[in-house]
DNA sequence: GGCTCAATACTGAACGTTCAGTATGGCGAG
DNA sequence: CTCGCCATACTGAACGTTCAGTATTGAGCC
């Protein structure tokens, strides 16, 4: 919830905290539309500062970004870590997420940027590529323990499942970013796992089943 | 497929050439990301001819996203037109959007913007907050037809319904622009639909039913 | 058919501003 | 005195925008 803009000094000063500055404006205005200028004021300190402590523009957005994915991966890992039911382990990426999305600017950060960086910034571009596959593939490891354990049925392809889920999370993100107000993200993302888990659990007779080859996600 | 990049010359001249190749730039490197000059040589006229026909580069934006998004649902309204199934319409509004996402930027103009915009233009924000509100109530209106029919149950909240299949087809679409060679998309949009199709279908008993007051979208 | 006039669709150069990046200087702590 | 940390003041390039001027076209008149 910081607010770093308008007054002139806001939140701490030093490395860690001109790289949170940044990555909120990033958040907001995207790489092209923030300025160096801009983060050194929000920030609360000059360009002096800024330069000091990282070589450019770029490199301070890939610092950024780098902190960002590893720091939503560790707290993703770290929050399923004890909780070995599939399920509910599906469940508590989505509350995850949407509370991430609501409390602040991180995981608009990286949606803005992913979006951004797609012909603008071909090796920050693959980072998020490489984010995005180890995200499918943890959902993609999730699905087949249910399977294992019977809990799910096994006629469907897990690739293109796992692509599902995320889809679910991402399209609801946006959704929300763009109206806050009409969007219940919460709510949303819990109807939409248990939309998917009623899909996975369901008798394997009726409709959804999946053909053709399957993705190599 | 038009590649405007590279060399000088490109597309047909006049208002509605420099507009394609500005929707083309804009979907890949953003507004801010895209200069007057890297329009005007894409589309081989210089800034006077660009500044002939808009005002401005904010017009030239409004403009760009106006046509696009009139022309889009013009698209959908005309293929939906002759289907009075609603399953069918579903299945049908994805095909094209994974069709008009493979075979050209336009969708891909949308997101961009989209998210570009919620920050840095308030009132562009609000023309695709609205698209987003049409294309849900658009989906609501087929579901609660699905419905009246017997066709879908009816224990779901149907404008939560709708924020999650226009959520996994924009969530879809992401991870396609990301990953085109690893993400089907035609298949994960089919799955998509099946799957959104079997939860409305099924015999109205297993779990993924909907709790809580609804949302107004 | 030839001439005028005005409108359309541009060109190319210039202007003022903003940007990323740099050079230098200062200051408090050890 | 020096070193980590930052402020101030600047540079050159890129940017959006303006503008005077030009090539082409077509209608209206003699």
């Amino acid at each position: 919830m910081a607010s770093p803009e308008s007054g002139s000094r806001r939140s701490e000063p030093g490395r860690s905290g001109i790289m949170a500055t940044a990555i909120d404006c990033f958040a907001r205005y995207g790489y092209a539309g923030t300025s160096i200028d801009r983060i050194a004021r929000a920030a609360g300190v000059t360009k002096g500062a800024l330069y000091y402590h990282f070589r450019d523009k770029e490199q301070l957005l890939f610092a950024a970004v780098k902190e960002r994915i590893e720091a939503f991966e560790q707290h993703v890992l770290g929050r399923i870590a004890n909780v070995d039911e599939p399920a509910e382990a599906l469940r508590e990426i989505a509350r995850m997420c949407a509370l991430n999305a609501m409390e602040d600017n991180h995981r608009r950060f990286i949606l803005t940027l992913m979006v951004e960086a797609l012909d603008t910034n071909v090796s920050l571009s693959a980072e998020f590529r490489e984010m995005l596959q180890r995200f499918r593939s943890f959902h993609r490891h999730l699905l087949r323990q249910g399977q294992e354990r019977g809990l799910f049925r096994k006629d469907v392809d897990l690739a293109t499942a796992a692509v599902q889920f995320v889809s679910g999370i991402l399209g609801a993100e946006i959704q929300y970013y763009q109206d806050p107000e009409r969007i219940d993200l919460k709510k949303t993302l819990a109807c939409h796992v248990e939309q998917f888990l009623a899909w996975l659990t369901v008798p394997a007779t009726a409709a959804g089943l999946v053909s053709g080859g399957r993705q190599h996600v």
